[in-house]
DNA sequence: CCTTATTATGGCAGCCACTGCCAGAGAACG
DNA sequence: CGTTCTCTGGCAGTGGCTGCCATAATAAGG
Protein backbone atom coordinates (compact mmCIF):
# COMPACT_ATOMS: atom_id res chain seq x y z
CA UNK A 1 0.00 0.00 0.00
CA UNK A 2 2.94 2.37 0.84
CA UNK A 3 4.08 1.69 -2.47
CA UNK A 4 1.22 2.39 -4.16
CA UNK A 5 0.00 5.50 -2.66
CA UNK A 6 3.98 7.24 -3.37
CA UNK A 7 3.95 6.34 -6.97
CA UNK A 8 1.04 4.95 -8.04
CA UNK A 9 -0.59 1.45 -8.92
CA UNK A 10 1.03 1.47 -12.27
CA UNK A 11 4.36 2.87 -11.12
CA UNK A 12 4.67 -0.05 -8.63
CA UNK A 13 5.98 -2.97 -10.12
CA UNK A 14 5.63 -6.61 -8.64
CA UNK A 15 8.91 -6.75 -8.35
CA UNK A 16 8.67 -4.09 -5.88
CA UNK A 17 6.06 -5.36 -4.63
CA UNK A 18 7.77 -8.62 -3.97
CA UNK A 19 11.04 -7.49 -2.35
CA UNK A 20 8.77 -5.68 -0.39
CA UNK A 21 7.23 -8.63 1.04
CA UNK A 22 10.61 -10.32 0.67
CA UNK A 23 9.44 -13.06 -1.74
CA UNK A 24 10.45 -13.49 -5.03
CA UNK A 25 8.04 -12.80 -7.59
CA UNK A 26 7.45 -16.10 -8.54
CA UNK A 27 6.12 -16.59 -5.25
CA UNK A 28 3.57 -13.37 -5.57
CA UNK A 29 2.34 -15.05 -8.34
CA UNK A 30 1.15 -18.01 -6.56
CA UNK A 31 -0.71 -15.98 -3.65
CA UNK A 32 -2.24 -13.25 -6.09
CA UNK A 33 -3.70 -14.36 -9.46
CA UNK A 34 -2.68 -10.86 -10.23
CA UNK A 35 -1.59 -7.68 -9.07
CA UNK A 36 -4.64 -6.23 -9.10
CA UNK A 37 -5.78 -9.08 -6.75
CA UNK A 38 -3.73 -7.40 -4.04
CA UNK A 39 -5.82 -4.38 -3.17
CA UNK A 40 -9.03 -7.12 -2.75
CA UNK A 41 -8.08 -9.44 -0.39
CA UNK A 42 -10.22 -8.40 2.44
CA UNK A 43 -12.97 -7.62 -0.15
CA UNK A 44 -13.92 -11.60 -0.36
CA UNK A 45 -14.70 -11.84 3.36
CA UNK A 46 -16.60 -8.49 3.22
CA UNK A 47 -18.42 -10.32 0.40
CA UNK A 48 -19.21 -13.46 2.65
CA UNK A 49 -20.11 -11.06 5.37
CA UNK A 50 -22.96 -9.55 2.92
CA UNK A 51 -23.71 -13.03 2.19
CA UNK A 52 -24.33 -14.39 5.26
CA UNK A 53 -26.30 -11.16 6.19
CA UNK A 54 -28.54 -11.62 3.46
CA UNK A 55 -28.83 -15.30 4.73
CA UNK A 56 -30.15 -14.13 8.07
CA UNK A 57 -32.82 -11.90 6.98
CA UNK A 58 -36.17 -12.93 8.59
CA UNK A 59 -38.10 -15.49 6.07
CA UNK A 60 -41.23 -12.22 6.33
CA UNK A 61 -39.34 -9.64 5.04
CA UNK A 62 -39.12 -8.39 1.75
CA UNK A 63 -36.82 -8.86 -0.99
CA UNK A 64 -35.64 -5.23 -0.74
CA UNK A 65 -35.76 -4.87 2.93
CA UNK A 66 -33.35 -7.73 2.82
CA UNK A 67 -30.95 -6.25 0.38
CA UNK A 68 -31.08 -2.51 2.27
CA UNK A 69 -30.24 -4.60 5.42
CA UNK A 70 -27.28 -6.47 4.31
CA UNK A 71 -26.28 -2.90 2.40
CA UNK A 72 -26.18 -1.42 5.94
CA UNK A 73 -24.65 -3.96 7.46
CA UNK A 74 -21.22 -3.63 4.92
CA UNK A 75 -21.74 0.06 5.46
CA UNK A 76 -21.01 0.07 9.21
CA UNK A 77 -17.75 -2.15 8.10
CA UNK A 78 -16.97 0.74 6.25
CA UNK A 79 -17.27 3.35 8.93
CA UNK A 80 -14.46 1.68 11.02
CA UNK A 81 -11.96 2.78 8.63
CA UNK A 82 -12.55 5.50 6.42
CA UNK A 83 -9.07 6.53 6.10
CA UNK A 84 -7.82 3.54 4.66
CA UNK A 85 -10.81 3.70 2.56
CA UNK A 86 -9.96 6.86 1.22
CA UNK A 87 -6.37 5.74 0.53
CA UNK A 88 -7.38 2.98 -1.52
CA UNK A 89 -9.97 5.23 -3.41
CA UNK A 90 -6.89 7.07 -4.81
CA UNK A 91 -4.47 4.77 -5.85
CA UNK A 92 -8.04 3.54 -7.63
CA UNK A 93 -8.20 6.53 -9.55
CA UNK A 94 -4.56 6.82 -10.84
CA UNK A 95 -5.02 3.53 -13.03
CA UNK A 96 -8.17 2.85 -15.29
CA UNK A 97 -7.31 -0.86 -15.07
CA UNK A 98 -7.95 -0.65 -11.36
CA UNK A 99 -10.90 0.85 -11.86
CA UNK A 100 -12.19 -2.06 -14.43
CA UNK A 101 -11.03 -4.53 -12.36
CA UNK A 102 -12.87 -3.17 -9.68
CA UNK A 103 -15.96 -3.05 -11.40
CA UNK A 104 -16.03 -6.38 -12.83
CA UNK A 105 -15.73 -7.31 -9.23
CA UNK A 106 -18.73 -5.72 -8.37
CA UNK A 107 -20.43 -7.14 -10.81
CA UNK A 108 -19.27 -10.81 -9.42
CA UNK A 109 -21.06 -9.62 -6.11
CA UNK A 110 -24.26 -8.56 -7.94
CA UNK A 111 -24.19 -12.09 -9.06
CA UNK A 112 -23.62 -14.04 -5.48
CA UNK A 113 -25.92 -11.61 -4.20
CA UNK A 114 -28.92 -12.71 -6.99
CA UNK A 115 -28.02 -15.98 -6.37
CA UNK A 116 -28.02 -15.73 -2.86
CA UNK A 117 -32.05 -14.26 -2.97
CA UNK A 118 -32.93 -16.63 -5.89
CA UNK A 119 -32.31 -19.87 -3.15
CA UNK A 120 -33.87 -17.27 -0.52
CA UNK A 121 -37.13 -16.71 -2.11
CA UNK A 122 -37.50 -20.17 -3.38
CA UNK A 123 -37.36 -21.45 0.30
CA UNK A 124 -39.59 -19.02 1.89
CA UNK A 125 -42.05 -20.44 -0.98
CA UNK A 126 -42.89 -16.70 -2.62
CA UNK A 127 -40.55 -17.22 -6.00
CA UNK A 128 -39.70 -13.99 -7.36
CA UNK A 129 -38.53 -13.89 -11.02
CA UNK A 130 -35.05 -13.76 -11.67
CA UNK A 131 -35.04 -11.11 -13.75
CA UNK A 132 -36.55 -8.94 -10.74
CA UNK A 133 -34.10 -9.97 -8.50
CA UNK A 134 -31.53 -8.70 -11.14
CA UNK A 135 -33.03 -5.58 -10.75
CA UNK A 136 -33.33 -5.39 -7.39
CA UNK A 137 -29.91 -6.30 -6.90
CA UNK A 138 -28.05 -3.72 -9.14
CA UNK A 139 -30.19 -1.05 -7.85
CA UNK A 140 -29.34 -1.86 -4.28
CA UNK A 141 -25.85 -2.13 -4.89
CA UNK A 142 -26.08 1.28 -7.12
CA UNK A 143 -27.34 3.01 -4.09
CA UNK A 144 -24.54 1.34 -1.77
CA UNK A 145 -21.98 2.47 -4.50
CA UNK A 146 -23.32 6.04 -5.07
CA UNK A 147 -23.65 6.63 -1.40
CA UNK A 148 -19.99 5.48 -0.87
CA UNK A 149 -18.12 7.16 -3.90
CA UNK A 150 -20.01 10.52 -2.27
CA UNK A 151 -19.11 9.68 1.37
CA UNK A 152 -15.75 9.21 0.23
CA UNK A 153 -15.23 11.93 -1.76
CA UNK A 154 -16.68 14.62 0.56
CA UNK A 155 -14.42 14.85 3.66
CA UNK A 156 -16.66 16.86 5.12
CA UNK A 157 -20.07 15.68 3.80
CA UNK A 158 -22.62 14.18 5.94
CA UNK A 159 -22.63 10.95 7.56
CA UNK A 160 -22.65 7.53 5.54
CA UNK A 161 -25.72 6.77 7.42
CA UNK A 162 -27.66 9.51 6.33
CA UNK A 163 -26.43 8.96 2.60
CA UNK A 164 -27.67 5.51 2.64
CA UNK A 165 -30.82 7.04 4.02
CA UNK A 166 -31.69 9.34 1.50
CA UNK A 167 -30.70 6.41 -1.48
CA UNK A 168 -32.51 3.59 -0.53
CA UNK A 169 -35.31 6.59 0.71
CA UNK A 170 -35.45 7.77 -2.80
CA UNK A 171 -35.56 4.19 -4.16
CA UNK A 172 -38.12 3.29 -2.27
CA UNK A 173 -40.63 5.78 -2.77
CA UNK A 174 -40.05 5.75 -6.91
CA UNK A 175 -39.04 8.18 -9.11
CA UNK A 176 -42.85 8.11 -10.81
CA UNK A 177 -42.78 11.85 -10.78
CA UNK A 178 -41.25 12.58 -7.32
CA UNK A 179 -37.40 14.18 -9.11
CA UNK A 180 -37.85 17.26 -11.27
CA UNK B 1 -14.32 -10.65 -34.86
CA UNK B 2 -14.01 -14.15 -36.84
CA UNK B 3 -10.81 -14.53 -34.92
CA UNK B 4 -12.38 -13.85 -31.26
CA UNK B 5 -15.22 -16.02 -32.17
CA UNK B 6 -13.21 -18.66 -33.07
CA UNK B 7 -10.24 -18.69 -30.42
CA UNK B 8 -11.69 -16.31 -27.40
CA UNK B 9 -10.13 -12.97 -26.60
CA UNK B 10 -7.27 -14.10 -24.68
CA UNK B 11 -6.41 -16.89 -27.18
CA UNK B 12 -6.12 -13.96 -29.78
CA UNK B 13 -2.99 -12.22 -29.92
CA UNK B 14 -2.84 -8.89 -31.40
CA UNK B 15 -0.33 -10.66 -34.02
CA UNK B 16 -2.96 -12.03 -35.57
CA UNK B 17 -5.18 -8.92 -35.58
CA UNK B 18 -2.81 -7.04 -37.06
CA UNK B 19 -2.09 -9.73 -39.90
CA UNK B 20 -5.52 -10.16 -40.74
CA UNK B 21 -5.94 -6.48 -40.84
CA UNK B 22 -2.82 -6.51 -42.97
CA UNK B 23 -0.83 -4.01 -40.88
CA UNK B 24 2.02 -4.23 -38.59
CA UNK B 25 1.29 -5.10 -34.46
CA UNK B 26 2.92 -1.64 -34.47
CA UNK B 27 0.41 0.13 -35.84
CA UNK B 28 -2.60 -1.57 -34.48
CA UNK B 29 -1.53 0.02 -31.10
CA UNK B 30 -1.02 3.55 -33.27
CA UNK B 31 -5.13 3.17 -33.58
CA UNK B 32 -6.26 1.53 -30.51
CA UNK B 33 -4.39 1.82 -27.28
CA UNK B 34 -5.03 -1.57 -26.09
CA UNK B 35 -6.54 -4.50 -27.38
CA UNK B 36 -9.51 -4.38 -25.97
CA UNK B 37 -10.61 -0.95 -27.50
CA UNK B 38 -11.12 -3.07 -30.63
CA UNK B 39 -14.41 -3.94 -28.92
CA UNK B 40 -15.09 -0.66 -28.07
CA UNK B 41 -14.93 1.72 -31.20
CA UNK B 42 -18.27 1.69 -32.28
CA UNK B 43 -19.74 2.34 -28.49
CA UNK B 44 -18.46 5.78 -28.87
CA UNK B 45 -20.41 6.41 -31.11
CA UNK B 46 -23.58 5.07 -29.41
CA UNK B 47 -22.55 7.27 -26.72
CA UNK B 48 -22.32 10.68 -28.18
CA UNK B 49 -26.00 9.54 -29.40
CA UNK B 50 -26.96 9.03 -25.97
CA UNK B 51 -25.76 12.30 -25.19
CA UNK B 52 -27.25 14.04 -27.89
CA UNK B 53 -30.63 12.27 -27.18
CA UNK B 54 -30.02 13.87 -23.90
CA UNK B 55 -29.80 17.17 -24.66
CA UNK B 56 -32.46 17.14 -27.40
CA UNK B 57 -35.01 16.38 -24.00
CA UNK B 58 -37.64 18.99 -23.64
CA UNK B 59 -36.69 21.74 -20.57
CA UNK B 60 -39.67 20.63 -18.57
CA UNK B 61 -39.23 16.68 -18.85
CA UNK B 62 -37.99 15.28 -15.50
CA UNK B 63 -34.87 14.41 -15.26
CA UNK B 64 -35.82 10.47 -14.76
CA UNK B 65 -38.22 11.11 -18.00
CA UNK B 66 -35.37 12.49 -19.89
CA UNK B 67 -32.98 9.37 -18.65
CA UNK B 68 -35.64 6.94 -19.98
CA UNK B 69 -35.65 8.22 -23.16
CA UNK B 70 -32.43 8.05 -23.60
CA UNK B 71 -32.16 4.48 -22.91
CA UNK B 72 -35.05 3.87 -25.19
CA UNK B 73 -33.25 5.63 -27.58
CA UNK B 74 -30.23 3.23 -27.22
CA UNK B 75 -32.44 0.40 -27.11
CA UNK B 76 -33.66 0.68 -30.78
CA UNK B 77 -30.30 1.09 -31.93
CA UNK B 78 -29.52 -2.75 -29.96
CA UNK B 79 -32.61 -4.02 -31.19
CA UNK B 80 -31.79 -3.50 -34.93
CA UNK B 81 -28.81 -5.75 -35.20
CA UNK B 82 -28.89 -8.13 -31.98
CA UNK B 83 -26.92 -11.37 -33.34
CA UNK B 84 -24.10 -9.05 -33.26
CA UNK B 85 -24.25 -8.11 -29.89
CA UNK B 86 -25.35 -11.64 -28.98
CA UNK B 87 -21.72 -12.65 -30.66
CA UNK B 88 -19.88 -9.86 -28.99
CA UNK B 89 -21.28 -11.03 -25.74
CA UNK B 90 -20.63 -14.53 -26.42
CA UNK B 91 -16.93 -12.97 -26.66
CA UNK B 92 -17.21 -11.19 -23.58
CA UNK B 93 -17.80 -13.50 -21.30
CA UNK B 94 -14.44 -15.92 -22.32
CA UNK B 95 -12.43 -13.11 -20.68
CA UNK B 96 -12.50 -11.78 -17.17
CA UNK B 97 -10.54 -8.94 -18.37
CA UNK B 98 -12.63 -7.78 -21.30
CA UNK B 99 -15.83 -8.10 -19.06
CA UNK B 100 -13.87 -6.05 -16.43
CA UNK B 101 -13.14 -2.88 -19.31
CA UNK B 102 -16.63 -3.13 -20.45
CA UNK B 103 -17.98 -2.77 -16.52
CA UNK B 104 -15.40 0.45 -16.35
CA UNK B 105 -16.40 1.91 -20.12
CA UNK B 106 -20.09 1.58 -18.98
CA UNK B 107 -18.76 3.29 -15.69
CA UNK B 108 -17.94 6.10 -17.69
CA UNK B 109 -20.92 6.60 -19.45
CA UNK B 110 -22.16 7.16 -16.71
CA UNK B 111 -20.14 10.23 -15.32
CA UNK B 112 -20.62 11.67 -18.87
CA UNK B 113 -24.37 11.61 -18.28
CA UNK B 114 -24.30 12.80 -14.60
CA UNK B 115 -22.13 15.89 -15.95
CA UNK B 116 -25.03 16.44 -19.19
CA UNK B 117 -27.54 16.39 -16.56
CA UNK B 118 -25.94 18.44 -14.25
CA UNK B 119 -25.69 21.11 -17.50
CA UNK B 120 -29.19 20.45 -18.38
CA UNK B 121 -31.17 20.95 -14.93
CA UNK B 122 -28.84 24.26 -14.59
CA UNK B 123 -30.00 25.47 -17.68
CA UNK B 124 -33.46 25.01 -16.69
CA UNK B 125 -33.13 26.89 -13.51
CA UNK B 126 -34.54 23.85 -11.52
CA UNK B 127 -31.17 22.40 -10.27
CA UNK B 128 -30.74 19.22 -8.53
CA UNK B 129 -28.29 18.12 -6.64
CA UNK B 130 -25.69 15.87 -8.24
CA UNK B 131 -25.84 13.20 -5.45
CA UNK B 132 -29.16 12.47 -6.65
CA UNK B 133 -28.62 12.68 -10.24
CA UNK B 134 -25.44 10.16 -9.73
CA UNK B 135 -28.41 7.91 -8.10
CA UNK B 136 -30.53 8.33 -11.27
CA UNK B 137 -28.31 7.65 -13.51
CA UNK B 138 -26.63 4.78 -11.46
CA UNK B 139 -30.28 3.64 -11.47
CA UNK B 140 -31.46 4.00 -15.02
CA UNK B 141 -28.45 2.81 -16.40
CA UNK B 142 -28.71 -0.69 -13.94
CA UNK B 143 -32.06 -0.83 -15.83
CA UNK B 144 -30.74 -0.77 -18.96
CA UNK B 145 -28.00 -3.33 -18.33
CA UNK B 146 -30.28 -5.67 -16.49
CA UNK B 147 -33.02 -5.85 -19.49
CA UNK B 148 -30.36 -5.72 -22.26
CA UNK B 149 -28.69 -8.76 -20.33
CA UNK B 150 -31.87 -10.63 -20.07
CA UNK B 151 -32.78 -9.96 -23.79
CA UNK B 152 -29.57 -11.55 -25.15
CA UNK B 153 -29.64 -14.07 -22.90
CA UNK B 154 -33.04 -15.30 -24.02
CA UNK B 155 -33.39 -16.05 -27.79
CA UNK B 156 -37.09 -16.37 -27.50
CA UNK B 157 -37.81 -14.27 -24.26
CA UNK B 158 -39.69 -10.99 -24.51
CA UNK B 159 -38.59 -8.32 -26.34
CA UNK B 160 -36.65 -5.41 -25.29
CA UNK B 161 -39.35 -3.11 -25.10
CA UNK B 162 -41.43 -5.09 -22.85
CA UNK B 163 -38.50 -5.79 -20.84
CA UNK B 164 -37.65 -1.97 -20.12
CA UNK B 165 -41.11 -1.20 -19.22
CA UNK B 166 -41.05 -3.51 -16.90
CA UNK B 167 -38.11 -2.12 -15.44
CA UNK B 168 -38.75 1.86 -15.90
CA UNK B 169 -42.29 0.87 -14.43
CA UNK B 170 -40.62 -0.81 -10.88
CA UNK B 171 -38.06 2.30 -10.85
CA UNK B 172 -41.22 4.71 -11.19
CA UNK B 173 -43.75 2.78 -8.42
CA UNK B 174 -40.61 2.39 -6.24
CA UNK B 175 -39.77 -0.45 -3.69
CA UNK B 176 -41.31 0.37 -1.06
CA UNK B 177 -43.86 -2.85 -0.18
CA UNK B 178 -43.93 -4.06 -4.00
CA UNK B 179 -41.56 -6.60 -4.28
CA UNK B 180 -42.42 -9.22 -1.84
C1' DC C 1 7.37 19.45 -61.49
C1' DC C 2 10.34 19.46 -57.82
C1' DT C 3 11.26 20.34 -53.07
C1' DT C 4 9.82 20.32 -48.52
C1' DA C 5 6.92 19.58 -44.51
C1' DT C 6 3.71 16.29 -42.70
C1' DT C 7 1.90 12.06 -41.73
C1' DA C 8 1.39 6.98 -41.74
C1' DT C 9 3.67 2.83 -41.16
C1' DG C 10 7.08 -0.55 -39.79
C1' DG C 11 11.08 -2.53 -37.38
C1' DC C 12 13.70 -2.96 -33.22
C1' DA C 13 14.63 -3.16 -28.59
C1' DG C 14 12.94 -3.18 -24.25
C1' DC C 15 9.70 -3.34 -19.89
C1' DC C 16 6.55 -5.79 -17.37
C1' DA C 17 2.70 -9.00 -16.15
C1' DC C 18 2.16 -13.67 -16.05
C1' DT C 19 3.03 -18.97 -16.68
C1' DG C 20 5.00 -23.69 -16.95
C1' DC C 21 8.60 -26.37 -15.60
C1' DC C 22 11.87 -27.98 -12.65
C1' DA C 23 15.09 -27.89 -8.67
C1' DG C 24 16.20 -27.33 -3.96
C1' DA C 25 15.07 -26.33 1.18
C1' DG C 26 12.58 -27.52 4.95
C1' DA C 27 8.91 -29.60 7.74
C1' DA C 28 6.04 -33.84 8.70
C1' DC C 29 5.52 -38.44 9.12
C1' DG C 30 6.47 -43.17 9.49
C1' DC D 1 16.92 -41.82 8.92
C1' DG D 2 14.47 -42.02 4.60
C1' DT D 3 10.34 -40.49 2.31
C1' DT D 4 6.94 -37.55 1.10
C1' DC D 5 4.71 -33.19 0.92
C1' DT D 6 4.76 -28.29 0.78
C1' DC D 7 6.86 -23.83 0.10
C1' DT D 8 9.82 -21.27 -2.47
C1' DG D 9 12.91 -19.66 -6.10
C1' DG D 10 15.13 -19.54 -10.64
C1' DC D 11 14.83 -19.79 -15.60
C1' DA D 12 12.97 -19.35 -19.82
C1' DG D 13 9.30 -18.00 -22.64
C1' DT D 14 4.81 -15.56 -24.26
C1' DG D 15 2.23 -11.59 -25.03
C1' DG D 16 0.63 -6.78 -24.29
C1' DC D 17 2.48 -2.40 -24.75
C1' DT D 18 5.85 1.68 -25.53
C1' DG D 19 9.68 4.74 -27.10
C1' DC D 20 12.75 5.62 -30.60
C1' DC D 21 14.13 6.00 -35.12
C1' DA D 22 13.99 5.01 -40.23
C1' DT D 23 11.38 4.94 -44.28
C1' DA D 24 7.51 5.33 -47.45
C1' DA D 25 3.34 7.66 -48.79
C1' DT D 26 1.11 12.04 -49.04
C1' DA D 27 0.22 16.77 -49.01
C1' DA D 28 1.89 21.74 -49.32
C1' DG D 29 4.24 25.20 -51.27
C1' DG D 30 7.08 27.35 -54.70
Amino acid sequence: MGLFTRQGFDGTTVEEIADACEVSPRTFFRYFPTKEDVLFADADARRERLLAVLADQPADQPVFGALEAAMRALAVDYRHDRAALVARSKVFEGSPQLLAYKAEHQHGWEAAVVDALERRTVSTGVPVPREELQLLTAVATAALRVSLDGWIADADGLDLDVLLDRAFGRLASGFGRGAS
